[in-house]
RNA sequence: GGGGCCGUAGCUCAAUUGGCUAGAGCAUCGGACUGUCGAUCCGAAGGUUGCGGGUUCGAGCCCCGUCGGCCUCGCCA
């Protein structure tokens, strides 16, 4: 080799003025090349590192020079040289502004085509395209700084738990398939024909049996499969930070998961996070903020209105309380001065989440009193408008947003209201961590389709003791012994006291319509390995997906992983899924349903 | 599966009410230039307006279908 590639002195950003004098070997790739004619040419040198303006001169050097001239963007290259000061021309924006190597020779390790999109720090690019080329995407400063961030919050994460005494332990990625929760991604296999494997949706039932086994504290890096419909926040493949403990109780889990998350968010971000988390109970996170996810950074509590809206003239209200139904509200602080055109574009996307309608009022002031205008003060008399008003603590000024009917659907249209109105009217604040337990949800849903009683959580949750009694008499009221971490609006992880008593795992599966037959073909190493000796025992999972997006500071997790799918979760670097050869499918034992076939061949035909 | 937004040069975008040869910036290529660092200056090349059909004298624009992307509801125990 002409330069000794494997021999480079530093990387492209650790150069200062100190070092000065230095004769170094640099290698990494052209972000820019600037060419001054006869004489002279720049070339910004980047690495992993940063980036090193590099001079050549052709007084001194120039064959390198003449080589220079020829590097183009992304050309992959190696120069040796010596490190000078840049004097007067010092650049400020740069680690590196204030030197810059003198290239005494210069090697062209691989030509680079020119890149389908500039590789820089601000992107203009699309998302698709730079998912097609992301080996280039990746060589943009804020994914490098993204992907390094995920390492960062990973590290700290084991680090952490290994110092607590977890033992890191892995599960099988070939497992069995389980019905029930997320659409499984199904492994056929040709030793077994007709029979398959399902990655798993989590490690669930393995880190149970591993309480089982004596290993107290167990925690692992896991990837998790879900074949289900993608979001901004999910990847059909995505990581979870993995964790179990036996002989503890909700407390002992909250508190390590706690000071994990401080642990991590000091070591990766360097930001102090206070411990111990608040924490919530669902019922009050529903009743306030409709969501079992609140964003505590900012107010716009809902309020229960459905009192005083029963008694206006609005039909609506009206219908929905005699319905059984609630009224809601949210106050906007100066929303008056929003304007109709932006009223109305509300009232049509809150259709889209699936609300009749936007109704609305605004607070204002007139002659010394505080009364409602526009919209559907007209249904409000006046006493009843003071009413409203009072229970609302709004001012002159202020715009009441209102939602009507099933609870479940109000919170639903005012919790979407309550964000969007947050984000488009700049009220979330900058720079703050609002860290919240949401614990003590129900156990059971009734399920009007199925009519039936199923579970909110898995199957495996443990009710809380003092509504153990009443699993069978009175379902919905039973609590369990789970809990949610969220911050900021984001749910990062749940988890559980699992259910250790085969006792207590069979009258839940009875509860729920499921046989212990049925129970006994979908769980049986679960069920059995209850019956020997299993201890009292608890976890939780953490997306570590969404931990790195939000200390990288962007809102989508494929921001944090090196080769993320689309929202059809198709990878368009790969190109992948695909078709298979049909000896594949022959030796697995697999045919293609006809429709299918019909279908490829007509995509085929169009071709 | 439902709703919304989008698709024009390699990239990001523009194109008035449906009307002349579809434009601009960046990138690319050629030339000039001794201190640039988002270099600058001069010039060139670059188009099946995602695809298919329809309406029209005339479609990037209107209609229908389809493919793809993003957001969202359902879904995600």
């Amino acid at each position: 080799m002409a330069i000794a590639y494997n021999k480079r002195t530093c990387d492209c950003g650790t150069l200062r003025a100190a070092d000065v004098g230095r004769q170094v070997i640099l290698a990494g790739w052209v972000n820019n090349y600037r060419d001054h004619g006869d004489n002279l040419v720049f070339i910004d040198l980047r690495d992993r590192g940063g980036l090193t303006q590099c001079r050549f001169n052709v007084d001194t050097d120039p064959e390198a020079t003449k080589l220079a001239r020829t590097l183009r963007k992304e050309d992959c290259v190696a120069v040796r040289g010596e490190v000078i000061h840049r004097g007067e021309n010092v650049n400020p924006k740069l680690p590196t502004g204030e030197i810059e190597v003198s290239i005494q020779e210069v090697e062209v390790l691989n030509k680079s085509l020119t890149p389908p999109f500039e590789v820089a720090d601000h992107v203009e690019a699309n998302e698709d395209l730079r998912l097609k080329y992301r080996f280039l995407d990746l060589r943009r400063g804020p994914m490098q700084r993204a992907i390094i961030m995920r390492h960062k919050v990973t590290q700290a994460f084991r680090t952490f738990y290994y110092n607590e005494g977890f033992l890191d332990v892995e599960t099988p990625i070939l497992t069995k398939s389980t019905p029930e929760g997320a659409r499984d991604y199904l492994v056929p296999s040709r030793v077994w024909p007709g029979k398959f494997y399902a990655l798993p949706q989590s490690p669930q039932l393995f880190k149970q049996l591993l309480m089982m086994s004596g290993f107290d504290r167990y925690m692992q890096i896991a990837r998790c499969f879900r074949d289900e419909d993608l979001r901004a926040d999910r990847q059909p493949d995505f990581t979870q930070v993995d964790l179990e403990m036996a002989f503890v109780d909700v407390d002992n889990v909250l508190d390590v998961v706690e000071r994990s998350l401080a642990y991590v968010w000091k070591e990766a971000a360097g930001i102090e996070v206070p411990v111990p988390f608040r924490r919530m109970p669902y019922d009050e996170a529903m009743r306030d903020y409709g969501s079992d996810k609140p964003d505590l950074r900012y107010g716009m509590k809902l309020i229960d209105v459905t009192e005083v809206a029963g008694r206006s003239e609005f039909k609506v209200f009206r219908d929905a309380v005699e319905r059984g139904g609630v009224v809601k509200a949210i106050c906007l602080t100066g929303g008056g001065e929003m304007t109709r055109k932006e009223t109305d574009g509300l009232t049509v996307e809150i259709q889209g989440v699936g609300a009749g309608g936007l109704p609305l009022c605004k607070v204002v002031s007139e002659g010394g009193k505080t009364i409602l205008q526009t919209g559907i003060a007209k249904f409000f008399p006046e006493g009843l408008a003071g009413d409203l008003i009072a229970a609302m603590g709004a001012k002159p000024g202020d715009v009441i947003f209102f939602a009507a009917g099933r609870f479940g659907d109000v919170c639903k249209y005012l919790n979407w209201l309550r964000i969007t109105l947050a984000e488009r009217r700049k009220l979330v604040p900058a720079g703050k961590w609002e860290f919240l337990w949401v614990v003590d949800m129900p156990s059971f849903e009734w399920d009007e389709e199925s009519k039936q009683w199923i579970f909110l959580h898995h199957p495996f949750t443990m009710p809380r003791d003092e509504d153990l009694p009443r699993m069978e008499s009175d379902p919905g009221s039973v609590r369990a012994k789970c809990y949610d971490i969220v911050v900021n609006g984001v749910e990062l992880g749940s988890g559980s006291i699992r259910i250790h008593n085969r006792e207590v795992q069979s009258r839940l599966f009875r509860m729920l319509g499921i046989s212990d037959e049925e129970a006994m073909a979908k769980f049986v190493h679960l069920l059995t390995a209850l019956q020997y000796g299993a201890p009292p025992h608890g976890g939780l999972a953490l997306g570590l997906d969404r931990i790195a997006m939000l200390l990288s500071g962007t809102d989508s997790i494929r921001d944090v992983i090196a080769f993320p799918k689309t929202q059809r979760a198709f990878c368009p670097l790969t190109e992948c899924p695909s078709e298979v050869d049909a000896k594949q499918l022959r030796e697995l034992g697999i045919d293609l349903a006809p429709e299918v076939k019909a279908k490829r061949k007509a995509a085929e035909n169009e071709a």
